[in-house]
DNA sequence: AAAACGTGGGC
DNA sequence: TGCCCAAGTTT
């Protein structure tokens, strides 16, 4: 596409995304706040997916002092099942630091929008051109996609420097008049019309697009490096004080699934180890009884083969740092993971 | 720059 | 089933 083109390439897409844009929860608000709310949940997420947990979260945190407020664990529970936790807790970072100091006003421009908690280039862009209607570009894999495939741009996506190239396009094409729309409509295009496999007869600037008129969309975006995830044995063991309480502890922060409660486990290959290796690691020693769950649990980057124990715990001395027991009411109370929930729900067929 | 960070859906 | 993908950010 020539950039002479520009003006008509925008009425063709803002008028089909004025026609045929989904009806979004976000998109009935003007309000800043929520507007960043929506962004982060979307952050590698389906839309099918956020709509609960959006309507969940600002019915529960309508303000960002009510956010700021909040214990960080009952904000945790609004978004149990999402996933990337880090996330949330980033949002209560950034609001806190809006209230705090920017007299609960989200800041307008670039520089100081991007140091808030959370908020990278893309998140930035979002926000400032949707809340605010400032001309900023938001490059989400949406939109590289959609200008992969627009101007025939081969440098491979998976490459952080090549995004530049992408702000830069998206700068360039960007409509003045209405930002907002602009970017909502090249992100609305690549998630309905330029999917993956894309639907050319159904798109609105198909004659501007370059990898259309040389047949070559369907091989557009380039995108290299997919590595193989590595797979982890759990041990993981259920432990159950005579008064009914369950031992559980808290993981470390930081890393996968940071401060949640969990089962004690061990990672380990060796199946004839594990009472050892808990001693050794843990102080705790065990007697081991039936296995009561095996499941596979997928992550971003690891998988894990998860063995549940019923264990007894037979030494009475002192829990180790980070260990403590749970009444089956606090269980339900605290923030769970998937792997804690399929563990929780394979005990509740004994016991619950 | 590359790896870590969750989860669910589609083919 | 297994791999890719989905409105990315942080370290």
């Amino acid at each position: 596409m020539q950039i002479i083109q520009k003006k008509e390439f925008n009425e063709l897409l803002l008028a089909w995304y004025h026609r045929e844009k989904r009806d979004l929860p976000w998109r009935h608000t003007s309000n800043p706040y929520y507007i960043w709310i929506s962004e982060v949940m979307l952050q590698q997420t389906r839309v099918d997916t956020v709509i609960p947990y959006y309507e969940r979260f600002i019915s529960s945190f309508p303000t960002m002092e009510c956010l700021a407020d909040a214990e960080e664990e009952h904000v945790l529970k609004h978004w149990e099942g999402l996933g990337y936790y880090s996330r949330v807790r980033n949002l209560q970072a950034g609001v806190k630091e809006v209230v705090e100091n920017y007299g609960s006003v989200i800041p307008q421009t670039r520089s100081e929008i991007l140091n808030l908690k959370g908020i990278g280039p893309y998140t930035a862009g979002a926000v400032l051109s949707i809340a605010y209607g400032v001309p900023e570009h938001a490059v989400d894999g949406n939109v590289m996609r959609v200008f992969s495939r627009l101007f025939l741009i081969e440098e491979d996506i998976a490459l952080p420097k090549t995004k530049k190239i992408f702000e830069q396009r998206v700068m360039e094409v960007i409509d003045e008049t209405d930002p907002s729309s602009f970017n909502q409509a090249i992100m609305e295009l690549g998630a309905t019309i330029c999917t993956p496999k894309p639907r050319c007869l159904l798109c609105p600037v198909r004659e501007f697009c370059d990898a259309f008129e040389e047949g070559v969309q369907e091989s557009l975006p380039i995108k290299t490096k997919k590595m193989k995830k590595k797979v982890v044995s759990i041990h993981s063991f259920a432990i159950q004080e005579p008064g009914g309480q369950w031992l559980l502890r808290k993981r470390p922060s930081g890393g996968l699934l940071g401060d949640f409660w969990e089962f004690p486990q061990i990672e380990t290959a060796n199946q004839d180890t594990i009472q050892q290796e808990m001693k050794d690691n843990t102080g705790l020693i065990l007697d081991l009884n039936e296995e009561y769950v095996h499941f596979k649990h997928v992550f971003s980057h690891v998988t894990w083969e998860v063995t549940g124990h019923f264990a007894i715990l037979q030494d009475a001395s002192p829990l180790p740092e980070g260990y403590r027991f749970f009444s089956e009411e606090e269980l339900r109370a605290i923030p769970q993971s998937k792997p804690m929930s399929k563990i929780l729900a394979a005990l509740g067929k004994y016991f619950f």
